[in-house]
DNA sequence: ACACTTTTTGCAAACGATTGCATTAAAATC
DNA sequence: GATTTTAATGCAATCGTTTGCAAAAAGTGT
């Protein structure tokens, strides 16, 4: 193995000018480091980061902390697009990422502590959000860096979020069935407590009311399993006739519409859907959903970025950022159009 | 921060018995174990990975290389799940992951050069294979420790291969076909190299050659946009008419049921259709896909634990695993019995 | 009580970088 | 040419562990 000491006695100088050279430090005159620079390459040199990260009191790591559990997640392309959002934002920087899932709190807890007294990470991204959160309280108070993706039910004020803006999304993609002709319009949401069904609810609801249609909003609620599933659809058109069906996620909405495939509910003649977070599931669905996309990938490069500067910089001054949405149109909320 | 020394001072004992303690030493008496332990836990004392890195020479961490373009990953399941079972199974060995993806060869062979002279890993697992693989060639070349999932297309016999036997399971999926009645069966797959397409063509003309069908037996591929999916569905069903399609994997299938939606071709009454690697996109597809389940995670972890001993190892001798499949069988090749 | 094991612990030298400060060499000023 | 200023480099301590070897302590048998 080459060290700093070997490029050194090649060169014929002193350790801490090789280093000097490595990080482009400006007291170096450009010979010596034109010199040097080609010896270390000569002799394959490259830091050995263990030895820099112990002096340096840095480990040039992010930690990416994914609440939901792994099921989930694996379900969920949303947060495959963040995880690749992440790592490549980091790597362009010098970070390298290193993922936690846990499948239950006390768990997940332990582990970041456990990131954070090992001195494994310097700042880390937390893939999800709710209320009254343990690791976000113990950040907090140990002022560690962290940026959340996704948002506090109750803006706690001290974290940094990077987010959508839900409800204007909601508001939106709402407005978009409203002036296709749909009115009695039904959400879906599933009972996690995350921050984003509130606002996509609000949104969904704020659109309804500017409209007049109010008395026809409407909200339900299922569990995630198949059979709550089908209960709840079979249930819903039972007793009413709802024309749109706007779902809280892709995944979920991907269950449904498979659902009523088996109940011969054809959409969009029968029904229309509609729902949020772009992926294969909604893109290649029978027929391709009509869907906000709310760019993963961004939302995990935004956060790389912040929290990197937060770890750079102490006092850089906390502000949130938003990641605009596009909503994508496809058959599953084309009324008059033919299929095809 | 609370060191190795803090420790030893507060227990009037020396920095080299606390590190025996943590290591569980066994020339360390069970009654100063026990008493610095207690300690530790009072001052909160984790040890500092960079410092032990430093010397032991390990980085206790394993390089997750992902060859496939980023938006591949994203679109396929199959990838989130083996990350989630090498992250998983690396923890509970005490090793963090760092995953590398990138879209070119030449970047990622970089990246993974780095890894190795920076020290940041011990260890590669490679989630993808091809012939004359230049990242496989210099790992070997360097001795240093890696496993590839998935097969060599020439079995280079140096590298260790975490594997499904992919002829076996594509014989199996053939088979049940052919029970349910299908003859004209089409195998279509896509245009990529990986060892994986072969074998699951081989297993396929195997099953079909051993039930008399050699003569029906019928390899289609196709480009992965959408306008080669179609002209090639479209030239299919024009010129011949297929009872099932056999696709390579979900992500094609999920594409191909899309477009065969589209054009009005029913599933299962008009043609039955199968493919490989369970994931939503198979299991809520509309109707839900019969498919040989691989087991991913299990991969992931198999790899894991292989590497890790690799390092522990130097000369451990080298094995291949083989993780086995299981077919799901579901509507889309139902045909007799009714829907829903 | 002595010599001799065996068990338990400590010493001190690594590991490979970084960095404040001192130093030397070169350039600039008078 | 002497003195001051500036630029370029080196010294040496430090980061927090690990570990081979030596040493001390405890136990054993006579």
């Amino acid at each position: 193995m080459v060290t700093i000491k070997d490029v050194a006695k090649a060169a014929g100088v002193s350790p801490s000018t090789v280093s000097r050279v490595v990080k482009d430090h400006p007291g170096i005159s450009s010979d010596t480091k034109r010199k040097i620079r080609k010896i270390m390459e000569q002799m394959g040199y490259t830091p050995h980061v263990a030895a820099r990260n112990l002096v340096t009191k840095r480990s040039y790591t992010i930690g990416l902390v994914v609440k939901s559990a792994v099921h989930e997640a694996v379900l969920n392309p949303f947060f495959t697009e963040v995880n690749f959002g992440v790592s490549e934002a980091c790597r362009t920087k010098g970070f390298s990422t290193i993922m936690t899932a846990a499948e239950d709190d006390d768990s997940l807890f332990l582990e970041v502590k456990n990131l954070i007294s090992s001195k494994r990470v310097d700042g880390f991204i937390l893939l999800y959000s709710k209320e009254n959160d343990p690791v976000i309280e113990y950040l907090t108070s140990m002022a560690f860096p962290f940026v959340v993706i996704g948002k506090d039910v109750m803006n706690s004020g001290d974290a940094i979020h990077v987010d959508n803006d839900n409800v204007q999304a909601a508001k939106e993609m709402t407005e978009l069935l409203i002036a296709e002709g749909y009115e009695d319009i039904v959400m879906v949401v599933d009972n996690d407590v995350f921050a984003v069904s509130q606002d996509r609810i609000a949104g969904f609801e704020q659109a309804m009311a500017s409209n007049g249609l109010s008395s026809k909003c409407k909200v339900v609620q299922c569990d995630k399993d198949e059979s709550s599933i089908e209960r709840m659809l079979v249930d819903l058109f039972d007793h009413t006739s709802p024309q749109a069906l706007l779902t809280l996620d892709g995944v979920l909405n991907a269950r449904i519409i498979s659902r009523l495939y088996q109940m011969q509910i054809r959409i969009p003649e029968d029904v229309a859907t509609a729902t949020f977070s772009e992926s294969p599931l909604t893109k290649f669905a029978a027929p391709p959903q009509t869907v906000v996309d709310i760019y993963p990938k961004e939302l995990g490069k935004e956060a790389s970025n912040e929290v990197i500067m937060l770890i750079k910089d102490d006092n850089r001054l906390k502000r949130n950022i938003t990641v605009p949405t596009r909503i994508i149109e496809r058959q599953s909320t084309k009324k008059e159009e033919e299929k095809g």
